[in-house]
DNA sequence: AGGCTTTGTCCTGAGTGTGGAGAAAGTTGG
DNA sequence: CCAACTTTCTCCACACTCAGGACAAAGCCT
């Protein structure tokens, strides 16, 4: 089958996909009221992408009190694959041009294993729902990695929990694979996108995305736009330090956010909880897995187990401080707080609000929302078909 | 004499305007190699910027081996106001249409005083600076204040320490007076603007500003746009903790990085210093003008008493560590240290640099200056000079 | 059936912008 | 001093963009 090969001629068309993407089928009227264009300009610019092939008009809408207008949407056979390369999981789902996931697989992995062993990963992920029939080829990819990347090359640089996959030519060679343009990025700023597509933050301009997994990270949203530093290491808010002489980080300093709480700081405080006999709920867990992860911290919590409450509320307390540091830096309208702790739920997030709002000036914080994302493992994977499908409907 | 009435009819004009702004007189020829223009259509442009008078031709430039070029430039009787109000002192200035500083009042002042004394005493200094003969009236106005602005109103909200400013319509009333246009923003803003326009920022894209005078404010320049955040209080990092339970804030709360470092606390612990007989050369100082001031701390320092370079390099520690989470999350190309205590200088940006070079990840400070501002005391007028010279450059 | 509404198309005219021809004004070298 | 060349600037013809109005198509309601 024939991919997409067209790209919006000029701006009018991109806007005009993307309106389409973001409000799905509409009407050449509806088109108009939504974008600063006549009637008439607009109509030759919606023919010209329907010569293109990358929008259709199938059928008419019912009338709303005169004659009915045709439904023009996305070409429906436009599939994009999204990637997410999690530090000990691999997410991959195919969206339809409206962005919705159409199918997802996760597959447990640790990043570690290096890029040669994750791709064949991804493309087997791959080929299984282009066989499932969902998909008969790509016509983009989006993929995030959990570190940094040279944003314009697609490249990650310097990762420090991914050592083998500093300078990995990502972009270039999933394109190979593939055979569509591929864009990569971040998995935080991915996170972040996909919230702002279909998520809590679909009406916010200035926002972070904090996303705390076996790491911690945080998108930033400028005006719409992902800000991603003179460097694309902005948001690497890990390794700020929230405890002088504290707990050894791997990245070689002391006292690191990420060494006191995280994903993987969580596991190892309960497993030493259990170990040393503070809670029989996360004894038992651990001799019943052999190990304990952020889930089983938020099953005890759940059952009422105090030391299980106590490492979230200290853990939320340490997040909140370092969050309410960016409040007052960055004075955002929103932060979402996701990634695999969601799980931890309302307790973190209450003990996060707690330390923002009596932290942080109330100017920053009176009409700040803190809430968890919404989307959960599907932010990630949508946000990576945004990003791509940003690139394709922006002219060439 | 009247004043400036047109503004530029489009973006192009508006381009070419704040070309000349910053790159000072230039043929059409040159203009046309910074533009994306064509000849033609540049000339039209340029011809109807000159019958507004906004832009004049005169003279003839040397030849460069062809026919001489006409010198394209600003209106020179174009003035503006640049207006830094700092929290015991006023700075106003005259510039021209490059912002070019022509002359340059200081006056000390409390700015709890309040916006009807303050004003009246900024009214006094441009009508002296009128007098002096280097304005006959303002084209416009940009005014600096000490807390967070609404910009789009230029209203000043809810500042710490100014209660009495909270809500006053300063632009409004500025502009009333002064009888041209008038631009509201932060103290912090405005250095930062200043710094871009003429000083260490010229070539930055994303850069931060820190200013450490009475208070501690951070300017963001995202992309060479000013960010201001949700309520314009981005950049207020003077209430972020650095110490749990630390010294009490005027703010209400303890261990805010501006209550144990910055101007009024630098001289504080001076003073202290001083009295507990740490340090003779301070008790001197202090003996002789009844009070310190984080000058007498320099020049001590610079005498090289010992207590007085403990207390900057603890103050640089302080905020080096505040900057180095910052730089970690925002990732800037470039950071700024000015305020009133540059004249710490390089003792303090020692303790800095070595706070952040420390703290934040290679990948991020890698290839990342921090230096101080070299504009001093009209960074901000200059930078009040722009910004409504940017106002202004822009289409009605 | 007739009037009204909504949707979509067509046409004209004003304005925007490009590129080339060429005039104006200078330098350089013989 | 003249011819050749360079740079700057102006003018003009042509293509393209885009708005707005007229009008046709297709529906609803009475």
């Amino acid at each position: 089958m024939r991919r997409m090969t067209a790209r919006p001629a000029n701006t009018h068309q991109a806007r005009l996909l993307r309106l389409l993407r973001d409000g799905g089928p509409n009407s050449r009227a509806q088109l108009g009221d939504r974008i600063d264009l006549s009637r008439s300009k607009l109509a030759v610019e919606v023919d010209r992408l329907l010569e293109t092939g990358l929008v259709v008009a199938d059928g008419l809408a019912a009338s709303r009190g005169g004659r009915r207008s045709h439904n023009i949407r996305l070409a429906p056979q436009l599939r994009f694959l999204g990637v997410d390369i999690g530090a000990t999981s691999v997410d991959v789902a195919v969206t339809n041009a409206e962005l919705e996931v159409l199918g997802h697989l996760n597959h447990p992995m640790d990043v570690r294993e290096g890029p040669v062993a994750v791709f064949e990963q991804v493309l087997v992920m791959a080929a299984k729902l282009r066989a499932s029939g969902l998909a008969e080829g790509f016509d983009g990819a989006g993929i995030g990695v959990p570190g940094p990347v040279r944003f314009p090359e697609g490249v990650p640089v310097a990762p420090p929990i991914m050592p083998g996959w500093d300078g990995f030519p990502v972009r270039e060679a999933l394109s190979q694979e593939l055979g569509c343009p591929v864009m990569v990025d971040n998995d935080v700023n991915l996170m972040a996108m996909g919230e702002q597509h279909a998520g809590v933050a679909r009406t916010a301009g200035d926002f972070l995305c904090v996303k705390i997994g076996t790491g911690i990270g945080c998108g930033i949203v400028v005006g719409g736009e992902v800000y991603r530093g003179t460097t694309g290491s902005a948001g690497d808010i890990g390794h700020i330090q929230v405890e002088p002489d504290g707990r050894a980080c791997a990245c070689g300093n002391r006292g690191c956010l990420e060494a006191h709480f995280s994903g993987a700081a969580l596991a190892r405080d309960a497993e030493d909880a259990a170990r040393a006999g503070q809670s029989a709920e996360l004894a038992a867990r651990l001799e019943a897995a052999g190990k304990l992860t952020a889930v089983d911290v938020a099953a005890a919590a759940a059952a009422g187990d105090p030391t299980a409450l106590d490492l979230i509320r200290e853990g939320g307390n340490r997040v909140g401080q370092v969050i309410a540091g960016l409040v007052s830096f960055f004075n955002p309208g929103l932060v979402v707080i996701g990634g695999g702790v969601t799980g931890l739920g309302h307790n973190l997030l209450a003990s996060v609000r707690t330390q923002v709002y009596r932290q942080s000036l109330p100017l920053a914080t009176g009409n700040l929302p803190i809430v968890l994302g919404e989307l959960g493992p599907a932010a990630g994977v949508t946000g990576a078909a945004r990003l791509i499908s940003d690139h394709l409907f922006s002219p060439a």
